[in-house]
DNA sequence: TAGATTGTTAATCGATTAACAATC
DNA sequence: TAGATTGTTAATCGATTAACAATC
């Protein structure tokens, strides 16, 4: 049943290509070529026929791409389309930050409620959403449908906590701490390690200097 | 000046490498070889080894690589073995969030000050980071060698700040804000784009349902 | 019909993996 | 010296770019 594999490369660029035509939707541009595309997204223009084409044609010869069908087609690739549930493992300062982004909402991931260790925390909410005791958890998750499961933990429970919800029916886990996880392969995971981008950004500034040998 | 230029793919892994050395480090373990290393991260011992030539022979054949000296030097390839002073400009959730974690300062990042908009948060303090107003920052900017902004704004308020960072000096930007920045090119930009990544991981449930075609 | 622009094939470029001589 | 493992070259694989025929 498996189609042909599209690379990760092109799937990390699909919601660039979701923003800048949500964008152009906005200020009410109706066509666009793939060639002035590219010029506002300073890619090329083959890449973005490539990439498109891995799922259809979307465009049509001597037009370009109606702006609107190609948003609505781009979030029907991504799984836009559809509403997930999601829970927010970790009531610290990032998973309220989490809990308080609007915005995912709007694009369908329904946030549930948050889970923590601490008991000070208990019954509080955050923008609505109730903060429950981690013990009461495994339970909450057998009597409720909860397809994403944010885990913003310390590293060192992360993994222990990563299994347990895999145990009790997750099936994708973000995950913000800085470890690896190891879950059986039905379990998506996707990371963000922020501490590996913060260093990405000191490698360039290093370079930068090395480079302008303001030794 | 230049020296020959890294790819952006080797530069992404790096931090992955220094992670799981920091890691041997505490377990005790002196020395390892390309190809134990490659067991435990899941890539090949030909990727590991081509990767640290690139900035010089760290290894020794016959012997494996010492632990604590390959850390230490990823740590200056990395610019680790240096300090920088940051601010973080927008002192809602996730910039509070940020300047919460500890784990950054370790690594020689340090939160100087949070500015804002909200005349509320002025004065207030995050764990004994002053949240300043963001009329101030031009000023401060001139009298303090600031080298990383972290930018947790709204995305209609993101690009005029990175624009006014830029033009007061700051040379580096963690812009975890939903645009891209348009900015001279000596400013180094490192994104971190959340909705992005979870739209990829909302991607990847929609294509395991619809490869087990549970229609 | 003429012009524009896609979809797609072919060419190029870059990154990953394999292989092995060098050497500790 | 023999064994292990790197550093590095060569082979492969995959992703990006260029080119152009198809077609709106």
């Amino acid at each position: 049943m498996e189609e042909k594999e599209i690379s990760r490369a092109v799937i990390k660029r699909l919601p660039r290509y979701y923003r800048y035509l949500g964008e152009l939707l906005e200020s009410g541009v109706e066509r666009i070529s793939s060639n002035e595309l590219s010029e506002r997204m300073q890619v090329t223009a083959s890449q973005i026929r490539q990439d498109l084409n891995n799922f259809g044609g979307f465009g049509q010869q001597g037009y370009g791409y109606n702006v609107k069908f190609l948003y609505q087609e781009i979030a029907k690739i991504l799984g836009l389309d559809k509403t997930y549930n999601m829970i927010i493992v970790g009531a610290g300062n990032l998973g309220q930050a989490l809990a308080n982004y609007v915005k995912f909402e709007k694009s369908g991931f329904l946030i549930k409620k948050l889970f923590d260790v601490n008991p000070r925390l208990h019954g509080m909410t955050v923008r609505g959403i109730e903060i429950r005791l981690i013990d009461e958890l495994p339970e909450y998750l057998q009597e409720n449908e909860i397809h994403i499961a944010a885990l913003t933990l310390p590293k060192a429970n992360a993994r222990e906590m990563a299994e347990l919800l895999a145990e009790n029916g997750v099936k994708a886990i973000w995950n913000f701490a800085h470890t690896d996880l190891h879950l059986p392969e039905d379990v998506i995971v996707e990371n963000v390690h922020l501490s590996e981008s913060l260093m990405q950004l000191s490698y360039n500034i290093s370079r930068y200097e090395r480079d302008h040998n303001k030794k």
